[in-house]
DNA sequence: GCAGATTGCCTAGCAGCGCTAGAATGTGCT
DNA sequence: AGCACATTCTAGCGCTGCTAGGCAATCTGC
């Protein structure tokens, strides 16, 4: 019994770190650096032990941003909660987003470019899924007025989205990041305080 | 003289010949099916031949993509001139621009995703990247107030962005879609009419 | 009209990719 | 110690983007 689990959390341990290797090597390079061939020498492991975790290199790439939705939600209900007013709380649940998104380039890139096999907005999928989606929704719910809570917060996050991935491409100029973000969120919460 | 232009004339042809078949490999089984080997047999080449007209396959996409920015500044550029209204203008826009994102998912890709070595933002850059941002701003402009407008459109473009980046990877579910594209245009166009 | 120079194209191949089968190694039990 | 099992590694497949070098068709000057 002690020796199956001993095999379980060695595997485990392995596992987490291969999805760490993954992605430090994904944040330090990009993910067209991140091969099977790269990644197992990381892990100082052979290249079919990877298969042995994952079913491919999408599966390894999905378990990064797994941890990514984990950690945004983390951080933009810290910076809900840390809020006072509701257009705050909306402005800085915005200003974590997007400084997430920039400062995790590859992450966000794995979260929302790569990994597409994540299915979304259901209610019943699991929780790390929606976690993020329903900070959001719990800073934009006050400002709703009579339009649908829920598609409301949909709205605002794909302005967020496409915020960080213009910016992110170089299509959009960083000087006036703040500016615009500014913009966004006055255009959901209109009335100043 | 004449056979030097023929010569011309004919190399030219080819390659529109190859972004065709790229943009048509792309849009009817996606751009992991474009590969070197397939898109020289659809233009009945070898492979090599795709390398005397573009530095590589990337060039190719950019081509592809270039055209797209093109096609997408003529649809939003119709959209605009066919409506009344501001807000039925920036309604207008709006619809064209999400249609055009979720009617040529491959097309628009390229432009957003895939062909990242376009330089974008600057004024001074080739016409087809800021034609489309410019038929925007038109409509975003009336509607500005005291807001920069330009900053103000860039805003708006990374609403409409996101909205068509995470409908088409079904990250939100397609039967609001109307309905979110409304609380966007709402919220840019508060006043109706 | 025909040899020679030039241009353009194709065949063949390289290194690297994700992934897998089967050999080899190491581990735990009797 | 020797057996049986699990695990890991070596080697290789078919594919990718891309390139070198030989071959053939084309144009030029006589």
């Amino acid at each position: 019994m002690t020796i199956e689990t001993r095999r379980e959390r060695e595997r485990a341990q392995r596992e987490q770190l291969i999805v760490t290797a993954a992605r430090e090597l994904a944040e330090a390079e990009g993910w067209e650096a991140v091969t099977t061939r790269r990644l197992a020498a990381e892990i100082e492991y052979s290249q079919p032990v990877l298969y042995s975790h994952f079913k491919g290199k999408g599966a390894i790439m999905t378990a990064v941003a797994v941890q990514g939705f984990e950690e945004l939600a983390i951080e933009v209900r810290a910076a809900r909660t840390a809020a006072r007013g509701t257009r705050e709380a909306l402005a800085a649940v915005a200003a974590a987003y997007t400084d997430f998104a920039q400062k995790r380039p590859a992450l966000y890139d794995a979260m929302f470019t790569q990994a597409v096999d994540l299915t979304f907005a259901s209610p019943d999928g699991p929780a790390y899924l929606h976690d993020g989606f329903d900070e959001l929704l719990q800073a934009v719910r006050p400002l709703a007025g009579d339009d649908d809570p829920g598609i409301l917060t949909e709205t605002f996050w794909a302005g967020l989205h496409g915020l960080a991935m213009l910016e992110r491409s170089g299509r959009l100029p960083l000087e006036a990041r703040d500016h615009r973000l500014d913009l966004l969120v006055s255009r959901f919460a209109p009335a100043a305080g």
